[in-house]
DNA sequence: ATATACACGACTAAATTAGTCGTAAATAGT
DNA sequence: ACTATTTACGACTAATTTAGTCGTGTATAT
């Protein structure tokens, strides 16, 4: 339950690699994948999610890799689930998703209070939180 | 990402349901899913766990149904979910399961940060507070 | 050229969640 | 005693979501 998913989990544990290593230094999907027992094309994945939305930046070929492109003070929690996960809420009412039957529901203001206090959670906490 | 199940849901909705009728009163779980658009069998299934937990109370029989017993400042929302759903953290390493690949991890120490802050936040909401 | 690395969509498998069903037990009313 | 009502609960199926794999393509350093 509140659980997130292990691409992200993943995609937290190959952000703070790469907020490690030296800078001008790229890493491999390979490299990480293999020195933390990661499924290497779910990595990939992930990765590839967060180089489209320019968190990380891709070169091809060889010699090729990885790396971070932005401030990890400036790389918030609740972007980067979202880059990866979609929409972050409790219950789906909250963003989308008709819910018709549930016109009665009694908890509709409440839940939204609860999202926003985990939102302002994730909004506070950046990479360089997780970085230690 | 981050959600709650529907039990979980369904089961906010009669608690607060059952927080709002008058002292004494029961509701039966058909009253409840009819009146809110739920599955009979599922809110039932619900109400059971929080009757076996004793945040409820059931009476059998023809004009039987159940009640709150507890005062809704006490209970609080960490409690509530965790009868419904088991523990709650956002990732599965904090409680339990091995997780013998990676003991590279790099990043238990601020994941343990972040289900605290999350549990903090669900401790400190009753049902009281989704009651408004 | 070739080997290496990212890009990406399609697919399958596994796990979780949602919902249903059948049966039992208690009890109020008759 | 009988019946209708209501909770209790385990077993089951269906739906959805998540996890993981595969095939193919593109860029590029040597």
């Amino acid at each position: 339950m509140l659980k997130i998913t292990r691409k992200a989990e993943y995609a937290l544990i190959a952000l703070r690699h790469l907020n490690g290593i030296k800078d001008g230094k790229l890493a491999t999907v390979k490299e990480i994948s293999t020195q933390y027992g990661i499924p290497q094309e779910l990595l990939a994945k992930a990765l590839q999610q967060l180089a489209r939305a320019k968190v990380i930046e891709a070169t091809k070929g060889p010699s090729g890799g990885y790396k971070l492109v932005r401030d990890p003070h400036e790389i918030n929690m609740t972007n980067f689930f979202e880059i990866l996960e979609g929409p972050m809420g409790i219950m789906d009412c909250y963003f989308d998703s008709g819910c018709n039957q549930l016109s009665a529901c009694n908890i509709r203001t409440p839940i939204t209070r609860i999202n926003d206090s985990i939102r302002t959670i994730f909004n506070k906490l950046t990479l360089a939180d997780i970085t230690y």
